[in-house]
DNA sequence: ATTTTTTACTCAAGTAACTTGAATTAAATA
DNA sequence: TATTTAATTCAAGTTACTTGAGTAAAAAAT
């Protein structure tokens, strides 16, 4: 198969800035900032963006005009002129997720915050590119109209999918990427469809980002998500910005091998994290044990049962977890790693509390000030809410690295 | 395992632009264009660069100035005025990188384009700190004085030493790390020691820096350097840049668990890479089974008479090699993996021919162009000339990421 | 109660570095 | 030899920044 990934390399240079350029991005940088220092005013702000007063101050009308920022009183207190404070006005304009899976298409609905507005999921008749393009018109037409916003603030579209794109071996080993997509632009067909912005993604990188804009991963710049869905994966995020490796595969964890010599997975490797520590692998450990489980509500029965069977699969599968975020730990340094995706959250909790992360890991360090691991907050909106989340992170976050 | 929820402070925010910044910006993406397209015209600068040609002229006014482009011929052969060409000029400038390890420190001198243009080594008495400094100074002004630089154009030092940093478990296991340098801010000591600009960065980033610039990694963006030193240690480049995570510590692959239940490591760990493929287990290896052999070199010997013991231990170090790499392509998707480092280059070629990487892997495409695996150039040169690799790539490379 | 200090903000002028469009140059081709 | 094509320069225009002087208003000092 030769699926054209929409995040193909391209050989590109670095493009060069002018004033235009630089006022963008003088706008996204004061944006962030208000964002994350709210309620702020214009000298404050000059002096954390290392920028003028008056061109905050120009930079701020510009905003204000736009309706991205909203005066919000004077602060008192301090010596001198009070300073004419401002606030980041979250509905001023908002972003659509749509999460596509084989059999189902859910879509949310942010304001500039992360906070969902609308959530709607419908069924999908099959999993052909058309039905899916219907799908999602249709889930982001209403989305838009039972929120009672409007077209002119709509920044765009994330679309989330499973990935990888391009790797025949792993794509179709237990069907984890949407077949029949072949040699499809993706973001262009959907772009066109919808006749907004569009970002495609996977699954894991767009929960990774949700969670950093509104869940337990605010503040956070480096961390990972390992992502339970169709199969798994990890999304990586560092100094704040999604690492997709080199042709846009980066976190494919489930194929990561944490049993040498364990079960053989349809990748062709045997003892893949996937066939121990996955939805897919919960449900076939305890039919292979004769217990009746077909969906994450049998899980989560189980689980409040004390199921016996149940126990040992988290068992099994806590310890290869703990071993594969060893290794996410040691090869990425992150701050921390969060697990969730559409596994019910009580057996997400269940797995946390029994991992027994190594000691040998350069995570495991006497200074901590938050777990090496934390449960996600979203439950199975996330991903969704992350590609809405990446359109939103795109239009305020500065794409420069200079810290000052 | 507690689950809390983090809001951590913002540390640092992004700076803003302006005229000036910009102007350097500019410089930056013009002379890393030449750099990696000479010899370039400034019309195809300027199509490239996403600039005007007459901004790209005077851009390429000042940098002739500077003495960083120098005008090369005309293009001939095509319609149209010929283009005039510049080129960039690579002793216009340099940089010294200097390894540090518990007994010894190495020095490289290089120009702009990676040429080594100098090197040296000298025993450490002992591995204090006072000592590493007499004995850096003393190589640093060496190396100027010797290859007949001015100290003008000498952008600044790469200090290159084993990680990782703080985390106690792992740096006094084997001692990879240097003991007695705690709570030491090493690049203020060696910027004042030394007067000039001081990076420092472990071991295996700098190798994969250096690989980039001059060695088996040229024109690539995103690849790992799985880096033979005191320990075992991985370099991430991904997008041109060297990742370090929220410490600085990733790339920790040493103590990657390979072998479940395997070997022992001084870390707490069991089955830890490290345990099967660096040279410390080498020695170990062979010396449990009777062969003498106390460094580099005998590795080497034994290697050409064929020893069955070394042999064997080739066969399992590669068994191992090929799960970790295996994890690195799954999690980090590099266009390739590179080994090399202090090891013998007749032993990292013979664990390369022996590699047998797991087809289940996001890697494993039809249409790569480059091997998964590749062997590094530099040998044992690798860290000390990425270090000094470091300063240049810092002097010459826009850290913005816009692409056109 | 008044003055002084301190800080925030605005106005107007000045400046750096970009873009644009017209003019110039020179090789390749007709 | 004339024409086409493309690179480069010149001069003018534009954007968005900085700077410095001036104004405003609250807190602190008198």
């Amino acid at each position: 198969m030769t699926v054209e990934s929409t995040m193909a390399k391209r050989h590109t240079s670095i493009i060069g800035g002018n004033a235009c350029r630089n006022r963008s991005h003088n706008r996204r940088v004061v944006l962030d900032f208000v964002r994350a220092n709210e309620p702020a005013g214009r000298a404050e702000i000059a002096r954390s963006c290392g920028l003028s007063v008056q061109a905050v101050s120009n930079i701020i009308e510009s905003l204000e005009h736009d309706g991205l920022l909203q005066a919000d009183g004077h602060r008192l207190g301090a010596r001198g002129k009070p300073a004419l404070q401002y606030r980041f006005d979250p509905d001023r304009a908002f972003s659509v997720g749509v999460e596509l899976r084989p059999d189902v298409a859910m879509c949310a609905l942010i304001n500039l915050s992360g906070e969902m507005i609308f959530w709607e999921q419908s069924e999908l008749a099959d999993a052909s590119l058309s039905c899916a393009i219907e799908a999602v018109s249709n889930l982001v037409n209403r989305a838009i109209s039972a929120s009672g916003r409007d077209q002119k603030s709509w920044l765009g579209t994330g679309i989330v999918m499973p990935g990888p794109f391009g790797v025949s071996e792993i794509s179709f080993a237990g069907g984890t990427s949407l077949p029949g997509w072949d040699n499809v632009d993706i973001r262009r067909v959907f772009s066109e469809a919808l006749g907004c912005e569009v970002i495609v993604e996977n699954d894991a990188t767009a929960a990774a980002i949700s969670e950093r804009m509104s869940g337990v991963a605010r503040g956070l710049d480096s961390f990972c998500f390992v992502y339970f869905g169709t199969g798994l994966g990890l999304g990586v995020i560092s100094g704040g910005h999604a690492q997709g490796g080199a042709m846009g595969n980066a976190g494919e964890i489930g194929h990561v091998i944490t049993a040498s010599g364990g079960l053989s997975c349809a990748c062709g490797n045997r003892g893949c994290l996937e066939m121990y520590a996955s939805r897919a692998s919960a449900l076939r450990y305890l039919s292979d044990s004769g217990v009746a489980a077909a969906n994450g509500n049998d899980l989560s029965a189980l689980l409040r049962e004390n199921s016996p069977v149940l126990s040992s699969w988290l068992d099994r599968a806590a310890e290869h977890l703990s071993r594969a975020i060893g290794m996410v730990e040691n090869l990425l340094d992150p701050e921390a790693v969060i697990l969730g995706g559409v596994m019910p959250e009580p057996i997400v909790a269940a797995l946390v509390a029994r991992l027994d992360l190594p000691r040998g890991s350069v995570s495991n360090r006497k200074d901590r000030t938050i777990a090496r691991v934390l449960q996600g907050s979203s439950g199975r909106h996330t991903a969704a809410m992350g590609g809405a989340a990446m359109i939103v992170h795109q239009t305020i976050t500065p794409s420069i690295t200079v810290y000052s």
